[in-house]
DNA sequence: TACCCGTGGCT
DNA sequence: TAGCCAAGGGT
């Protein structure tokens, strides 16, 4: 069990110059810059895995359209998701939703003052309860993230595996102790900050711009690039799918996505495992029950890269007059403008408004 | 604990 | 190009 407790006169060093940095620095930010407890649950969870460049246009969208968590409570499932296309880690969308309504009917539509309930809520872990519990509500508990894991390693030259659980509830423990009791949300966003901005994890660190590079064990004896200290990941599998543009009558076809694995209840192409020649892709499509009435144009091949899967696509585009079980018409506007199509399959999403033009001409 | 769950930018 | 990684959580 990683023990931080002989690092607490190190650690009590730390606040002061990290504050003054941040004040005299900190991005500004929109949550920042009103942070009423619903906005800073919202960027929360946007920010999970997430840069705050990718997140800070879907924010200001979000609270656009959804103005309060009781509007949140309410909305359809297609709205958020559509709120939340492109962001990736659709579940957490979901589960705002839950949490939201569990605020709505048990506390009065008001995000409780309270660790412990903020992390029984959906959604929300030991990180991002701590970051709301302190940044909404001031409260002294540490917000843990992989900036502060980072920040820290390198500080106290740590051995630790920062993926362990054990060593993030270790650096909570001890973080806990030094937190200034005026500005812990402030404490929390900095070091968070400067994880962000000066101590990076690619590539080199801005030692030269750090209010801690005096006291970073790491900077002195130059091993900033041995730390944090990691355990290996595991190699991505590889997948290869065919993928159609299918078209009538100026429509696309779309599927809803199984209900489990992967971009689970997400709209989709339709497709299938493999990489299907053009005669393949005609039989696959007759075993569908659908037949091509012209021939099938190749819309060219692409890869996505997921955290554990790789797709290797190739697609086939092609005018049908049938239907299929499973399969929705919808009009590119529709697709655009309502449905939630995930990034995976942009590379074919983008040619759909060209083929409709071109089967549609060629048919009338 | 180990694995699953997206996406995009940087090196 | 391929790998790395980000303000993690759920199961």
């Amino acid at each position: 069990m990683p023990d931080f407790q002989k690092d607490l006169e190190a650690l009590n060093r730390i606040p002061a110059p990290l504050l003054r940095w941040y004040d005299a620095g900190a991005r500004v930010l929109p949550w920042r810059s009103d942070p009423q407890p619903y906005y800073v649950w919202l960027s929360e969870i946007m920010l999970q895995q997430t840069r705050v460049e990718a997140a800070t246009p879907y924010f200001e969208r979000f609270i656009a359209e959804l103005p309060s968590i009781a509007d949140l409570a309410a909305a359809p499932e297609e709205q958020l998701l559509k709120l939340w296309e492109g962001l990736g880690y659709y579940n957490r969308v979901r589960n705002l939703q839950k949490a939201a309504q569990v605020v709505t009917d048990r506390y009065g539509g008001q995000l409780p003052a309270d660790f412990e309930a903020l992390l029984a809520l959906p959604g929300i872990g030991r990180y991002s309860a701590g970051a709301i519990a302190s940044i909404a509500f001031g409260l002294p508990v540490p917000a843990v993230d992989g900036n502060v894991l980072r920040v820290l390693s390198r500080v106290l030259e740590s051995p630790e595996d920062i993926g362990r659980e054990e060593t993030k509830k270790a650096m909570g423990a001890a973080l806990e102790q030094v937190l200034p009791r005026t500005r812990p949300g402030d404490f929390n966003q900095a070091l968070m900050e400067l994880g962000a901005m000066v101590c990076l994890p690619n590539g080199a660190p801005r030692c030269g711009a750090c209010p801690l590079q005096d006291q970073c064990l790491a900077y002195r004896s130059g091993t900033t690039g041995s730390y944090p200290r990691k355990a290996p990941k595991k190699a991505r599998r590889m997948q290869e799918r065919t993928v159609f543009l299918l078209v009538r009558d100026g429509l696309v076809a779309v599927q809803k996505r199984p209900a489990s694995g992967l971009l689970r209840g997400l709209w989709e192409l339709p497709g299938t495992d493999g990489f299907l020649s053009q005669d393949e892709a005609r039989s696959y499509l007759a075993g569908q029950g659908l037949f091509p009435t012209g021939p099938l144009r190749d819309a060219g091949k692409a890869k996505h890269i997921f955290t554990h899967v790789e797709w290797r696509m190739r697609g086939w585009a092609a005018p049908v007059q049938s239907e299929a079980p499973g399969l929705t018409f919808a009009t590119p506007d529709r697709i655009f403008d309502e449905l939630c199509l995930p990034s995976a399959f942009r590379a074919y999403t983008g040619q759909i408004k060209a083929f409709v033009k071109e089967f549609t001409d060629a048919d009338s």
